[in-house]
DNA sequence: TTCATTTGACCAGA
DNA sequence: TCTGGTCAAATGAA
């Protein structure tokens, strides 16, 4: 884990340089009259996917050290500090990878990302693989190949808010204490009521433990098993131990860079919406305080804690803030203020940037 | 009564 | 034709 890290590091410091340097080229180019237009957005593409990969990367680490960190501070957010006491913990999650099938919104393909959550004790999981969302199950089907069947979900808000994203659950023949988790699509939709995002809804996933017919009622469901919510959702959260294993995205395609601002769709005009995968990673922290203060990314300290990134983002929080909300320009208005975007460049350290402790 | 789940049927793509 | 994915009526739970 600390050699992937380190290599992450790497991977990271490497991609916001290359981001630095063809900022600074876009700079050159804004007062060449030389300049073609084509040439300033091959560079601003370049730029935002240098910024996407990097995200991307970060966004793991912040994910992954947001839960961990919580767990072991006990004081974070968006968390209530009794969140983190409990000590029976459900479930791990094992193992996470982006599969972005594209994630430009010009691209309009399907974002894709799977992630794998082991469960260590009890047969249902509650909405423990949660991630903030409620979900509605509208199907289960038995795989070809696999022992147990499928179950799929869709948001809640499907038609409320036309949040089209759907996820499918399915357990695993090796690990039957494992199950794969496939995301699809983006979250457009805002969970009505925050505190369900740390506790969700009834809904949990039950698997058949047979492959059998759909109609087979498995015994799982039978034993459903009623928890406080905070018990439920943070018995999962405790403990998590969370193994990036891949973030090798297909097509080196990465997320497009797609914070929420007034300028994206009318639908995320009057939601506060993200048009952006990393909704599913950011959602609670970003809603809770983002949405309720301005429409600019926010990373809470807690999500660069302790996983090893270290990034002392108590420190930096307002300087992200301002690279995401400065990038977030960059991707809906051609009107840049590079010198801002330079000027942080310029005044972060890459080389010495606190990302381990 | 409302909302979530179950499950047979249907549809589209390979 | 087969399979995965989704729909929607029936059913159950709160």
């Amino acid at each position: 884990m600390e050699g992937h890290m380190k290599f992450e590091e790497a991977d990271l410091m490497s991609d916001l340089m290359q981001g630095k340097e063809l900022t600074k080229q876009l700079h050159n180019h804004m007062f060449l009259s030389s300049s073609s237009h084509e040439t300033k957005e091959v560079l601003l593409e370049k730029i935002l996917l240098s910024y996407e990969k990097a995200l991307t990367k970060l966004k793991w680490e912040a994910n992954v050290g947001d839960r961990e960190t919580k767990i072991i501070n006990g004081n974070m957010m968006d968390y209530s500090p009794c969140s983190f006491t409990n000590e029976n913990p459900k479930s791990e999650v094992l193992d996470q990878e982006i599969k972005h099938k594209s994630v430009s919104k010009r691209r309009k393909i399907i974002d894709i990302w799977k992630k794998q959550v082991k469960v260590c004790s009890g047969e249902v999981i509650e909405e423990s693989l949660d991630d903030g969302h409620s979900w509605r199950k509208y199907g289960q089907k038995d795989i070809l190949g696999a022992n147990f069947p499928r179950g799929y979900y869709r948001c809640t808000h499907k038609h409320a808010q036309g949040c089209l994203v759907t996820k499918q659950v399915q357990k695993s023949d090796k690990d039957p204490t494992t199950y794969e988790i496939t995301y699809k699509g983006r979250h457009t939709c805002i969970q009505a009521n925050h505190a369900n995002k740390a506790f969700p809804s009834r809904s949990k996933i039950c698997l058949g433990e047979h492959k059998h017919h759909n109609h087979q009622k498995n015994e799982a469901q039978e034993k459903k098993i009623e928890q406080p919510p905070h018990e439920t959702i943070f018995s999962f959260s405790s403990e998590l131990e969370v193994k990036l294993e891949d973030l090798e995205t297909k097509e080196n395609i990465f997320p497009s860079f797609c914070f929420p601002s007034p300028s994206i769709g009318s639908e995320n005009e009057d939601n506060n919406m993200i048009e952006n995968p990393f909704m599913e990673c950011f959602s609670p922290t970003f809603l809770s305080h983002a949405t309720s203060e301005s429409n600019i990314f926010c990373l809470s300290p807690c999500h660069y804690g302790s996983n090893g990134l270290g990034l002392s983002v108590q420190t930096s929080e307002s300087i992200i803030t301002d690279v995401v909300s400065a990038t977030t320009s960059i991707t809906n208005s051609p009107i840049v203020n590079l010198d801002e975007l330079n000027l942080f460049l310029d005044n972060v350290d890459f080389d010495t940037f606190p990302i381990y402790p």
